[in-house]
DNA sequence: CTTGATTTTGGAAAAAAATGGATTATATTG
DNA sequence: CAATATAATCCATTTTTTTCCAAAATCAAG
């Protein structure tokens, strides 16, 4: 059985309270209570498991330059640092988004609809807006290449 | 005997739910109870056994530590991951569609007229009106490609 | 410190939605 | 045309989601 993929719809409360899917939710808690949130740069905040999170940033430490001792360095680490935080789900079976990370997001600061999307390694949070933005994206380059295999395959 | 064949229409309730012809349910539950909806770039709903699944999609297998690192790599996750979702087929033979998988086939909120199209591997399920708009693709496709093959066939 | 106010957290009740099953209608077959 | 099989609709039950409230924790001022 797939782990970790479709999109649900759900809100946030007005104190960034998300209650997840059981589906979801049932794919995070056979790893265990802790998760990690962390900031992507599409605009949406992830939610790995923590081992999954901890074998990402060993890969990523392997391949780049960690040193502190750089601007670049420094900036890495500022990334993974400040836009990575530590949650645990809580027994009702919901994640609270820290005020920062929230306002990365763009959810508001009230009650607000978002959307849960599967990535297989984990979800991210989209507010509805962006995630609409990232499928007509997404989907503009289906597009063009599907006319594209469709050009090749009469012009070969 | 061939498997996921042919064409039929059936209807889905207002709360999603397709009933299988016991012909096309009979192709699935002869490789288990589990299926994998898939929503494709064309605007349509595909459903495969999971087993059939797997076996496509590992052929574009990624490690989860070096994909989640970059851009591109989250674009490929969020791909097969959101646009993705396991489902068991019910006692009585239905399948449910994700609220979000119904939005992108094209499938209105209330009881619906749909296509189920048998791909040999799996089916799809298109709006009467897209699957109209396909067929019509298809034949303008081939009829270019008949008319190259014939042109090809005098010019050498 | 101590008190009072505010925010955060956990949990329960109410509302909504999904599910399973059965009944009714429609179509197919002999 | 009757019998059977298939499809569609409906309803009761369960599950899930949302909203609300009380307790705990945090913070600020005296």
């Amino acid at each position: 059985m797939l782990t970790f993929c479709g999109i649900d719809y759900c809100s946030m409360d007005s104190n960034g309270r998300v209650k997840l899917s059981p589906k979801i939710l049932e794919d995070f808690t056979s790893k265990g209570m802790d998760v990690v949130l962390h900031c992507l740069p599409e605009g949406a905040v992830a939610v790995y498991p923590e081992e999954t999170y901890l074998k990402i940033r060993q890969e990523r430490e392997l391949t780049e330059n960690r040193a502190a001792g750089s601007f670049l360095g420094r900036q890495m680490l500022r990334r993974s640092g400040a836009w990575s935080q530590s949650q645990r789900i809580s027994a009702q079976g919901r994640i609270t988004l820290p005020q920062a990370f929230r306002e990365h997001g763009g959810f508001g600061s009230g009650s607000q609809k978002m959307v849960v999307v599967g990535v297989e390694i984990g979800v991210e949070l989209w507010t509805v807006e962006r995630w609409e933005a990232e499928r007509q994206r997404m989907a503009e380059h289906d597009f063009q290449k599907r006319d594209q295999e469709m050009k090749a395959d009469l012009d070969f």
